[in-house]
DNA sequence: TTTGCACCTTCCAACGATTGCAAGGTCAAG
DNA sequence: CTTGACCTTGCAATCGTTGGAAGGTGCAAA
């Protein structure tokens, strides 16, 4: 399989899967002679768990560990958890800082008639 | 006041003045004769200004305008409110995709033992 | 006066993940 | 043999912030 085959298959970009390749993310792909990329079934297989991970917001270097763990047929349950709630809390703490933004936002915005006064309880909130 | 202490005063790092300078988002300080910048009371207001708008996630790119609005006397608050109100929508949805993360993996992490097994159903759901 | 030290100046690089572009090689069909 | 689609590499940009290097300035103590 092409690196665009891949692609394709694997959902993750071409020149995505070069970058993850540097990053030593993904195992170095065997090459044709003209040095084209080479994939095998179980190499979309790991683009497709990376592109996954990514999916819930697990940052390349834990993917990394992830991949290892995931390959890894001795590997142990209890690492592959506390890998994924220490993301998790990661995830809540950015939730609720967002919440936090989003809620004065929304306070400030009710208080502002929007109209074309430039009286505006918005830029108040922000220079008080 | 020197930009070390307008950076004390209204919470911004100096190198962040700067910088906000350099893109434009704060007016150019002005110097004395050997070329240190000097900043007014106002400067200051602005640069919380900045630090606040900041906080509630606005991007500097919107943050030039708001302060652009802000030090305009003949704005619309309407301008304003829309700015913010496209803002919050970005928030909300960043929110919401940062809760279905969460909810997926805490749904996964609830399923894996976390012990010293290597059956895990983390790596399951990242692999299906 | 000179020696520190703390501050200032500019410019360049790094983080994280992704995307874009440029210049060149390869493959397959017309 | 040319065309177009693909591949290769490498470098730059995004966004906001932080870090460092290399050099100049201000002020106080020796």
């Amino acid at each position: 399989m092409n690196i665009g085959q891949a692609a394709k298959v694997s959902g993750v970009n071409a020149k995505l899967i070069r970058h993850y390749e540097s990053l030593g993310i993904i195992p170095k792909a065997s090459r044709t002679e003209s040095g084209y990329r080479v994939y095998s079934e179980t190499d979309v297989h790991i683009l497709a768990f990376v592109k996954r991970a990514r999916g819930l917001g697990f940052p390349m270097k834990e993917i990394k560990k992830l991949v290892g763990l995931w390959r890894n047929k001795t590997r142990v349950s209890s690492e592959v958890k506390s890998l994924a709630m220490a993301h998790l809390k990661q995830l809540e703490t950015k939730i609720s800082e967002l919440e936090a933004m989003a809620k004065t936002l929304r306070h400030l915005a009710k208080c502002c008639h929007g109209d074309n006064r430039p009286d505006c309880p918005i830029l108040e909130g922000l220079s008080i």
